[in-house]
DNA sequence: CACGAAGTTGACCAGATGGTCAACATTTTT
DNA sequence: AAAAATGTTGACCATCTGGTCAACTTCGTG
């Protein structure tokens, strides 16, 4: 049933509702990420997509059903820079590569690593599910990969969970609290220069604090 | 005028305002961090204090007042905790007691860490001042006092602001997303154990990552 | 014990919220 | 060009929100 789907996919002039969606989402996405699940109203998304919010609940029947849209978008995202870690077998060079990904994600976006923050920090009602399958086979498999290397004596023993932490925390912490990082910044964005000045510490101090000095 | 202040601090019976702010600072604090600043309901936070919500708006007028206390309250406590900084000379002593009690704190008072977390997310509606004011000279001190030991070569050249960064988000991670941190071990919030093991391993880490090898 | 101050509370209010719906407009298909 | 499917929208609704208030009770003190 129904095996005949058609291509259908972008084109010169998407769809109206590929159009709409996108848009919803992309409003989506920058007021979840300001105010919150519960602060942001339907009505302000609407407002920021620019059409009236009857529109969006026809796209999206429920608020919870959009903000689950725009979590998991963004989980995607992640999961696809996550390979960065795998194409190599180099413990310097996957790491390198996997915190420079994340840190850039960091900064092209961070409205989808906020409404993340927000969302764990909340315990995860909507995307609990995820946590308990996707996340948790994919860090599994990453924790067994760094013991590996522990067990070639590559790098220094650590616990791979910490390790894993401790780069998701420091570089998420680039978007998360950006406005903090702002505000110690006489009040100016990071730079370029600050911001490559920025992931080379990171990294650097990560890579030298499990033994892999520059 | 009014200059005759009684001492009316603590006793064995603290007085009835005393006993119910702090109830109500209490429940404000736990709700605030379940559901983000909007979807705490002054109703929700009266009903986990034992009042009715008409006696919440009579020791805190706005929900705005309340929160600001909560929010001003865990400030102090890290500003307090910060002094570990200071009490010594010696960069690894005087991080790896600054790391101990950031970590002790994101046990002991994680709900704090989360609603603090959220306001900064949220790009800090309310205590923008005090970023502006009290944490902007604190971290430039410190940021001081570590480009010191940089100059004398005791830890490797490195931005002070970046460690501080690392230091922040990696120990309040423990506390913001602990949810998942608990997800990712089956569902066990960390034993004692563990916990005594992460510490070791995140300052390990950077101690290590800052040229002080253990 | 009397009396003012402090504390308590149910009932109430105006505004905002997520979501619905029926009438209408546009696009696609035949 | 007609019919069917898809998209658009103002008006509407029940519910919840932060906050108020007046009537009441309890407490501290001379």
């Amino acid at each position: 049933m129904g095996a005949e789907r058609a291509i259908e996919e972008q084109g010169p002039k998407a769809s109206i509702r590929e159009e709409n969606e996108k848009a919803i989402l992309d409003a989506a996405e920058e007021v979840f990420a300001e105010y919150g699940y519960s602060g942001a109203s339907t009505k302000r998304i609407a407002d920021r997509a620019g059409i009236p919010k009857a529109n969006l609940h026809y796209y999206f029947p429920t608020k919870e059903g959009l903000y689950r849209k725009v979590i998991v978008n963004i989980f995607n995202v992640w999961l696809e820079a996550a390979n960065a870690l795998d194409d190599s077998n180099d413990p310097r060079e996957a790491l390198t590569r996997y915190i420079h990904t994340k840190m850039d994600l960091s900064r092209s976006r961070p409205l989808g690593s906020k409404v993340w923050a927000n969302e764990i920090i909340q315990r995860a009602p909507i995307i609990q599910d995820y946590l308990e399958t996707t996340l948790r086979a994919w860090t599994a498999s990453r924790a067994t990969m760094i013991q590996r290397w522990i067990d070639e004596g590559r790098i220094s023993a650590v616990d791979p969970r910490a390790l894993l932490y401790m780069i998701w925390a420091t570089t998420q912490h680039y978007a998360d609290f950006a406005h903090q990082i702002t505000t110690l910044n006489e009040g100016k964005e990071l730079s370029d220069r600050q911001w490559e000045e920025a992931k080379r510490n990171v990294t650097e101090i990560i890579l030298r604090g499990i033994g892999l000095p520059a």
